[in-house]
DNA sequence: AATGCTATATGTATAATTCATATATTTGAA
DNA sequence: TTCAAATATATGAATTATACATATAGCATT
């Protein structure tokens, strides 16, 4: 059954996936699963954390746009992975994501100022 | 040009339109166009205000999910009107929206903490 | 041997958004 | 008085994001 998201009872924010990935980054280098296991452990998207396949189709396109570039790292003991770390670029589509998420919290609350009314 | 919103300088915070709709709903019962005038002197939606056809089609999806009911008012003086009032089903999404967005204010919290380390 | 975790990726369906466009009436300005 | 702008609703089409299923594969534990 889809539609989880569509009514009242939304569950995650949509466009919240690629400013958590790149401010996961902040923090070290990482890859996919490691980020996925990061922000689920911060709660950020529910207990239940992020779609793994939706981090890492993010990751491509972060990596296609230039914010992100991703190292390869090929092991005998584990699967291979991929580090990714922030580019300039990124570095400066993080700033940009800072004033963005301001102004959606102010859009909220200009919201939650309606539904308070009476 | 599309494209305007994939980035970090998103634009209109998805999954807002409806519960501002609601909230607009709220204050008295009013036609789209009106809804979008409000929501637009209220700057919910930055300086443009919402997409108009945006507004339609959430209003005809909520009439359909039974949370609004419309009342079409034909008039000699003016262009046809829509008037939307919430239903008791409307109003209870409402209830349920405001913790949804305050959970989204959360998110966008954890997400902005990450931003600013270091 | 079987299960579960680590690790990445794609297919597909759906939902939401955006922009363009169509239609029609009314009001105000040049 | 003609033309533009505002009022009012709606649909078509393209894009983006999300969600869920599924595929693959190595490693660790029981």
């Amino acid at each position: 059954m889809r539609n989880k998201n569509t009514s009242c009872t939304g569950n995650n924010l949509p466009r919240l996936v690629r400013p958590a990935i790149m401010g996961a980054l902040l923090i070290r280098p990482m890859h996919g699963y490691e980020i996925s296991k990061t922000l689920e452990d911060m709660g950020i998207f529910g207990k239940e954390g992020a779609d793994l396949s939706g981090i890492y189709r993010a990751l491509n396109q972060l990596q296609k746009e230039g914010k992100l570039v991703g190292k390869l790292e090929k092991s005998s003991t584990a699967p291979a992975k991929k580090t990714y770390s922030l580019t300039q670029s990124g570095k400066d589509c993080l700033c940009c994501w800072k004033s963005t998420l301001n102004s959606y919290k102010s859009q909220i609350d200009s919201v939650l100022n309606l539904l308070n009314k009476k």
